[in-house]
DNA sequence: TCGGTCTTCCAGAAAACACTGGAGGACAGC
DNA sequence: GCTGTCCTCCAGTGTTTTCTGGAAGACCGA
């Protein structure tokens, strides 16, 4: 190649490559595609492996094969899908690479799982009376907003639960989250918890809720 | 690691796995990662080299500033980007590599262009009527629909040049494809080969044009 | 402080994509 | 032939992405 080819071409060039990187735009792929890195494997047991629906994994699986980074092999009624060659696995751990290289987060994902578990505790009302004090913590109030509107911890930001993924973003990736819902058998704060931290944040739970926060004579506020 | 993380954290590995995907899953930002990995330079060079507005390369650029795939320098007025490290321009050349391995279509491009001189040249009436009996070429009036509707070769389908970018996917990537338009100096057809050719088409254009197939007392057609 | 330049942010339209459920195709066993 | 299993195709819905102008922000030089 000692010229470059006409633009026209180049611009096509780029787009076969975004072919390939397009499979590998989804979660739900590169999950596929570590599986099959592994070996062979039919389209149900990929789709349990996943809990994706069997329906939806098969379109996965066809982006891929269309993308040519996998192939298939019809046995009787069932039919394997197989990484279409090594470098397509190479291409895989090469991206895991770039992603923990670069992707603070990806590190941050694995040290709140494996390290800190003091923070699985609940965080005490006299240790949240500080850090408010201190400003450096975020409490957010994960029950559904007419209740907050009623009653809710002063300086806590209501996020109900079915808001919070949509939420996210607007939360801090540093700080400390406290969440709090209607008292200790509340599902409410749990599953928020659940999603922060599967998402790379520093979430903790108030101990009980907010009945026993106020009747503890501790600062509440209502309104929006 | 000796044990897996739990599913939660599973997904949102796979996501942050996927933020670097995305990044890579467009034609334009691979492009301008190809050139930021050539070295520094600033959005409005960016810009210019690729053909697109300021905005829209600077939208991208965030795009991949945000999956960390590159860096920012400002010098005075103005910003300069660079690839974030070599891991980077690395997993361009591995995806250029898989792309290559995998994708027909890109030899086929190379291929296109440097070789089959011959399908540059128009393809005679004698010579499409013969391919037009034997059914080994897909004919396409590019004129814009009422002009076909009016009078067509027979045997043509109606895909007017506006259209054509949208309607590639119905063309076969195999067969000959042959355009004609209004005749021999009608800038329609030539547009049409100029962007099959680049998305990997074999075409040729017809000589002269509908006018001329007509004056032979070849066979045509009218209506839809 | 005031233009001028370079870049980013914002809002809206068009296109592409992900997921779901239901219908259809290929195969094995009876 | 018929039935059941496994997979793919199709159509519809809701979400995300892409691109475009216009406005705003950051900086330089006078």
């Amino acid at each position: 190649m000692n010229q470059l080819p006409p633009a026209g071409v180049r611009g096509a060039l780029h787009e076969q490559f975004a072919r390939i990187g397009k499979a590998v735009a989804s979660a739900k792929r590169i999950e596929l595609l570590e599986l099959l890195c592994q070996g062979e494997r039919t389209v149900e047991s990929l789709a349990t492996a996943t809990g994706m629906g069997v329906t939806n994994t098969s379109q996965h699986l066809q982006v891929l094969k269309t993308a040519r980074l996998v192939e298939t092999r019809r046995a009787g009624t069932r039919i394997h899908y197989r990484a279409a060659d090594e470098r397509v696995c190479g291409l895989m751990s090469e991206l895991g690479a770039v992603a923990r290289a670069r992707l603070v987060e990806v590190e941050r994902l694995v040290r709140n799982y494996l390290e800190a578990p003091e923070d699985l505790e609940p965080i005490t009302r006299k240790e949240l009376l500080g850090r408010l004090s201190r400003r450096d913590v975020v409490v957010i109030d994960v029950r559904p907003m007419d209740e907050y509107k009623a009653t809710h911890i002063r300086g806590a930001v209501s996020i109900p639960l079915a808001e919070l993924k949509r939420r996210l973003r607007d939360l801090p990736k540093n700080a400390l989250i406290v969440a709090y819902c209607r008292g200790p058998y509340c599902v409410l704060a749990p599953q928020a918890l659940a999603l922060l931290r599967a998402r790379g944040f520093r979430a903790r739970r108030l101990e009980d809720g907010l009945p026993e926060w106020r009747a503890a004579g501790l600062p509440i506020a209502s309104g929006s």
